[in-house]
RNA sequence: CGGGGCGUAGCGCAGCCUGGUAGCGCAUCUGCUUUGGGAGCAGAGGGCCGGAGGUUCGAAUCCUCUCGCCCCGACCA
């Protein structure tokens, strides 16, 4: 892309109602619009983010054999009368006649829908297990939204629901889920930790949540130190092997790491060695539940089993905020210039800045590292703009791209162009081809 | 929902107390000069001051109502 084509309103000033870091730079670097109050638009380059980190999700959704499906936003009170929710949720749900009079909602979730398809068509255990999943807006008319995206009325989510013939296997489902939303994190450049949380109004016996350390999280945590070296990295994982996938989880799941909601000061001070007792705020990009037969009974969710006998399917639900994890990724990743993008979610892979727009030789050399990166698959944003180069520099830092090539005619002069590390700020002179190389090489297997 | 605050040009703000026909910086447009970290000079365009009533000869300014937004707290898969 190149930026005097693209859409892309940067602001030099802070706008006055963003408090919080990550939603001054998305203002800024011209991501999001506010529409009203805890409602967005999605400018080109933050609708792109949501793309990527949508993508990810998807990738590991469909690794951990999860099917997607897409339910609608709108729905019927009708359903949500039989599962007794619409009376319980409360203000929060945003409640709508259609021109016949009829009560719909906007969906702040989609448990009773999801329940509904399946009774519908599933009715044996040999069509199970089954884990479907959806990205869809979502509405809750919170009180006070506040914090950009971070806590928005409409936001982006990724709900999944899984079927199970029984508690082991619903079991097996939520571990499953932990373990790709791990790798749903790290690949988005985030170290997420699963903490034993409180179940709330959906209910049920197993809960964890996935917070991203940062001060600026709505939650205070505490945790054992040693919690945020684990890592999953590249190991290979059989989703279908239910030992593996345990053992997975319990070792991210058995050092010390909870919310305020189910902080226990006895286990803490006893399993923690003080010096690794760490408190803080995180930011919640995740949810995972068991709740057993919650939503199959009441609303006849229910398979044959081998012995011919109908019992309802254990069920659970698993959500990441899709939306809130570009908030979660910058408050996570930036400095005092602006966004620094993990390689994982990046919207552009490079930039390239022309220091001398109009001069031949500088022309010509953005062009052909542009076409050069383009031929190998990548995707470089070229500020080609007749602008000068403390702009555009500015401009790069602010957009966080984590790689920067820089094309000048002194440079040229001696054959080299500079490749600069957006995270570290380190510089490094060297031919196009070999700058172009490099970056083929940073993302390769990303 | 309780408490506090703010709506004036695309963005950031001043003017309001003490009514007299709207101003600054950035951005935008034109021209010239500049060109390795948000340039300089000269010129130009852009706002019925959130909305509706009222007081007044006259309202951005005073009064009433209303809408919107932000902050702290409560709330929150």
């Amino acid at each position: 892309m190149r930026l005097s084509r693209y859409f892309l309103p940067v602001l030099k000033e802070n706008p006055a109602e963003a408090q919080i870091v990550s939603h001054r730079y998305m203002l800024r670097a011209g991501m999001i619009k506010q529409a009203s109050a805890g409602i967005y638009s999605w400018l080109p380059m933050g609708y792109k983010v949501l793309r990527r980190i949508e993508q990810i999700v998807h990738e590991e959704q469909a690794r951990a054999g999860h099917l997607a499906l897409l339910m609608p936003t709108i729905q019927s009170a009708d359903l949500w009368r039989e599962s007794g929710r619409y009376d319980a949720y409360g203000e929060e749900m945003l409640r709508i006649k259609d021109r016949g009079g009829r009560d719909m909602l906007f969906s702040p979730t989609a448990e009773e829908l999801i329940t509904d398809i399946f009774r519908a068509h599933v009715g044996s255990y040999k069509d199970l297990p089954l884990t479907l999943y959806q990205i869809q807006w979502k509405f809750r008319d919170e009180t006070r939204p506040r914090f950009g995206v971070m806590r928005g009325r409409e936001f982006l989510m990724k709900d999944g629901y899984n079927f199970d013939v029984d508690k082991d296997a619903a079991l097996h489902a939520y571990n499953r889920h932990m373990v790709s939303y791990l790798r749903t994190y790290e690949r988005m450049g985030l170290t997420a930790i699963p903490m034993r949380a409180d179940s709330g109004p959906i209910g049920g016996d197993d809960t964890h949540e996935f917070l991203v350390l940062a001060s600026t999280g709505e939650s205070e945590v505490f945790y054992d130190e040693a919690v945020t070296q684990l890592k999953l990295g590249h190991r290979d994982i059989d989703y279908t092997d239910r030992a593996q996938v345990a053992a997975v989880c319990k070792e991210f799941t058995t050092l010390y790491a909870r919310t305020d909601e189910t902080h226990d000061p006895a286990i803490y001070e006893r399993d923690v060695p003080a010096e690794r007792r760490k408190v803080g705020r995180g930011i919640e990009v995740g949810q995972i539940f068991y709740f057993g037969t919650k939503y199959s009974e009441p609303m006849g969710a229910t398979v044959q089993t081998a012995s011919g006998e109908k019992v309802p399917v254990h069920m659970g639900s698993h959500g990441i905020g899709v939306s809130r994890l570009l908030g979660a990724i910058i408050e996570a990743s930036h400095d005092d210039k602006g966004i620094i993008w993990p390689e994982g979610v990046t919207p552009f892979h490079c930039g390239i800045v022309n220091l001398k727009q109009g001069d031949a030789e500088a022309d010509a050399a953005c062009e052909a590292i542009y076409a050069a990166l383009t031929a190998l698959g990548l995707d470089p944003l070229y500020d080609d703009r007749d602008a000068r180069a403390g702009e555009k520099f500015a401009t790069m830092d602010l957009i966080g791209l984590p790689w920067r090539i820089t094309v000048g005619p002194r440079g040229l002069k001696n054959g080299v162009v500079e490749l600069t590390s957006r995270r570290t700020g380190e510089s490094e002179e060297l031919p196009p081809e070999q700058a172009v190389a490099r970056i083929a090489e940073i993302y390769k297997g990303i």
